[in-house]
DNA sequence: TGGACGACTTGATCCTGATCAAGTTTGATC
DNA sequence: GATCAAACTTGATCAGGATCAAGTCGTCCA
C-alpha cells in the first residue's frame, strides 16, 4: 500500500464522491489513477454475453486504474461514499519508474491491485458457500472501520453474492450459520463484530465443526 | 506479446526441458523472467488449506514470472517439452522501461501475463459446466500448433478439470456432449477438431440448443 | 405518518455436478 | 509383445445450491 509522495497541483485535492457513482467505465481510456482515502468501491466486469461479476473489492489506501492497458479492465462503483486523490496517468508512471530506479519496487503497486482478484479465483475454484463467505470475511476484516465494539460492514448482500459466485440468498443462509455457530454477530445489516476469529478461518476452509 | 529486443549473452540461448518439469516454484524469490518459445505450461497455485489450483494455461510467446512481487505468484510446471528463453529479471526491467520511454508501453506484458488469471475468475464465475469447457476451447485453440487437419491438444482433461472448478469427470462428459452435438471431434486423446466454431461460442455461454 | 421500494429472510422444490465405483484405453518400460 | 500405471470413460447415487415464491424489515421521501 504505498502512497505516493510528492504531490502536486490536482493530486494535492482530496476528492468526494457518493455511494452509486463510478470512478471510472470498464473499456474507458485509462487517463488517471485513483487512491482510495475512505470509503469501499467495488470492481465490476461485464463478460461477452453481458453477466455482470463483482470481481473485486477495495478499500482505504488501496490504488485504482493503474494502466495495465489501455484501458480500465472494470468498472469501479462506489459501495460507499468515497474520499479519494486522483493522479494524472503520466505523472503517476513517472513516480513509480523514479521509485524503481531508488529501491526497485517498481512493480508492487501493480500487484495490489491485481491481489483481490487473484484472490476471488482461488476462493470461488474451491468448494463449499459457507468456505467462501467465512474466507471474504477473514480476508476484509482488517480493512473495515471499527464501530462500536464492532466493524461497520456496509457491503450488500447482493455484491457479497456476485464476488463469492453464489446466488445472494445463499449468503443470507451462510451468513445466518456463522451467526448461529456463534462465529459472528450482526446486530444490523450493516455492522459486523467478530466473536471467535480462530473458528472463523477454519470455517473458511472445513465444514462446520 | 511482445518480443524482447536486444538479447544479449544467456537471453540469447534457447533453453529446453522436458513434460513435469518446473520452471519456478510458487513462493521462491523472482529471479528471471521466462519467455515461452514453444510448449505450453500451466500456472499452479496452493491455497492456505494445501489445495493446489491451476490457475492459468502459458503458450509460445508468453512471458512468465514477471516479478510483480518479491517472489513468484504460482509455480510454472510444463504440460509439455518447452523451449524458451531465460532473462535476468534486472535486465529484463531495464529493457521494459526503456520500452515505456519509447512508446508509452510499459505495462502491456505484465497485463498479458495476468489475463488467463482473469479470464479464470470470470469463467468459473458463472454457470455451466459445459459452457465453461466450451470457453476455454474457444480461448486456446489460437494458441494451439496446428496437426493434421486439426490441432494438437496436449491439455490433460485432469488440468482442465483444475482451471474450470469442476471434476474430471464432468470434463469428459462435457467434452463428449460436444463430440456427440459434432462441434468438435477427437480422433485422440491429444488431437482436437473444430467442426463448427460459431456454434462452439454459443456453447461458450448458452445452454447446448 | 404513510407508502413504496429495495434489500434481506425463509421455506419448498428441483437439478446440476460431485462422489463413488467399476471399467477401458493409452502409453511407457522392459 | 507383456506388464503396469496413469489417464480417461461410464454409470448410479447423492447432496449442495439454484430457483421459485412468499414474506419481513428498513429506509427514504412525499
Amino acid at each position: 500500500m504505498q502512497i505516493l509522495t510528492q504531490r502536486q497541483s490536482e493530486s494535492d485535492v482530496l476528492l468526494r464522491a457518493s455511494a452509486g457513482q463510478t470512478l471510472f467505465w470498464e473499456g474507458d481510456t485509462c487517463t488517471h489513477v485513483y487512491e482510495l482515502h475512505s470509503g469501499i468501491v467495488r470492481g465490476v466486469s461485464i463478460s461477452k454475453d453481458g453477466e455482470r461479476q463483482v470481481t473485486a473489492f477495495f478499500f482505504a489506501g488501496d490504488q485504482i486504474g493503474i494502466p495495465v492497458t489501455p484501458t480500465y479492465r472494470y468498472s469501479a462503483e462506489l459501495v460507499t461514499p468515497v474520499s479519494y486523490f486522483r493522479h494524472h496517468h503520466n505523472r503517476w508512471c513517472d513516480v513509480m519508474i523514479d521509485n524503481f530506479r531508488r529501491d526497485g519496487h517498481l512493480l508492487q503497486s501493480i500487484w495490489a491491485e491485481q491481489d483481490p482478484v487473484f484472490r476471488r479465483g482461488m476462493l470461488i475454484g474451491r468448494n463449499g458457500a459457507l468456505n467462501r463467505v467465512a474466507a471474504l470475511l477473514t480476508l476484509i476484516i482488517n480493512r473495515l472501520e471499527p464501530c462500536g465494539q464492532g466493524l461497520k460492514f456496509p457491503l450488500p448482500q447482493i455484491d457479497i453474492a456476485s464476488y463469492l459466485a453464489v446466488t445472494p440468498e445463499t449468503v443470507c443462509r451462510a451468513l445466518k450459520q456463522l451467526r448461529k455457530a456463534e462465529i459472528i454477530d450482526m446486530p444490523s445489516h450493516d455492522r459486523l463484530i467478530i466473536r471467535d476469529f480462530d473458528r472463523l478461518e477454519q470455517a473458511a476452509h472445513s465444514p462446520l465443526a
